[in-house]
DNA sequence: GTCTATATGGGGATAGAC
DNA sequence: GTCTATCCCCATATAGAC
């Protein structure tokens, strides 16, 4: 289950099998998370990203290794954008700030797909699915960075500070999600925001 | 797609047929709730049920209608909560105090599980269901429920507030079914009702 | 490495005997 | 109203030519 992950060391080489895995793992990343992992066939994945369908069982041996690299391809992404924060800002605060103005960034698809790493937490813990642990890793990865950020700042409370900002987040996703409705996510989120600033400038929560 | 509604005119009447729907109803409520709609089959409901496949055909002609009736029959279970908790109490505040605990109630249900309707709504949304907006409808209406307490109590907040709390308690469930973590579910429904308590005692929120 | 043709299984749904 | 047998389709997965 694991074994799949050292096919990725040629994808640095170049070769039109590692373009052909990468786009791969970005139609499967981008439809798991529009019509979620079971809904999506083998078939969507090809089509989407002009692969024929049996080639890529050469990259992939089942679906699980699929949904395995997806969730590899999003923790980089994740990873990356955190590191990218940390490097933008010095100020932990600013950091932080920005990562929850950042999360309204894909308004849109917000609205329309959900949260990638809640909906796709969800769905896996749902179904039982052997994978639904490093779906929640993510969850847990981008908790992490925000205590980190917290205990910066000095607080003494900062993983259970950072535990509530992402369970509010999440729950604006969700309802943003279920509702289909932009309005709620922008006002919700900044009210989340808002929250944030009032107990960071010295109000008990 | 609402015709089958009229189908349950029998179930008072006390036929044997009436007792075959709602028990493939009842099955197919636990298994959705379970393992999610998409991934429920027919054999597992008729399994559960102890009713022969073929035969809940009769009873629904799709399995989307199945689906409509289950919705419904959460909805009939939804109304008899609140109104249960109207006749109990008299004092808005209390009601809706005892709500919010006992959302926690059956803690090990929604740890493993999540909460029934916002899991429904998430999978419904994404897979683009005809039939989210009634999913999305049982979370408007423990909403609308709420507003009407908090109106109650004078607040002119209320719309806002209740969609809050309806968040709040989103996020909840949702990071402590992706966590698969009891504590985290307590810990934090007592962390939205004390801020509940704090706002309606006079804090600003 | 790439792609076609195909196997296999399980899903929803139907026909029709009882 | 009840239940059995069966159909069809589409999903994952494989075999093997190129």
């Amino acid at each position: 289950m694991a074994e799949q992950a050292d096919k990725r060391q040629p994808v640095e080489a170049g070769g039109r099998g590692a373009e052909n895995r990468e786009r791969i793992v970005a139609a499967a990343d981008r439809l798991f998370y529009e019509k979620g992992f079971q809904a999506t066939s083998f078939s969507d994945i090809a089509d989407a990203a002009g692969v024929p369908k049996g080639n890529f069982y050469y990259y992939f041996k089942t679906k699980d290794a699929l949904l395995e690299g997806v969730i590899d391809w999003r923790r980089q992404c994740l990873k990356k954008l955190l590191s990218g924060l940390n490097a933008q800002y010095d100020d932990p605060r600013e950091r932080l700030m920005t990562l929850l103005t950042g999360l309204c960034a894909g308004e849109d698809d917000i609205v329309r797909y959900g949260c990638p790493m809640g909906t796709l937490s969800a769905e896996l813990c749902k179904t039982g699915h052997e994978m639904k642990e490093q779906a929640q890793s993510l969850l847990e990865t981008i908790r992490e960075w925000i205590a980190t950020q917290l205990q910066a700042m000095g607080r003494d409370d900062a993983p259970e500070f950072a535990r509530e900002i992402l369970t509010r987040s999440q729950g604006v996703t969700l309802l943003a999600h279920a509702y289909g409705d932009h309005h709620l996510l922008v006002e919700e989120m900044a009210r989340v925001r808002h929250w944030v600033t009032a107990v960071l400038d010295g109000q008990p929560h």
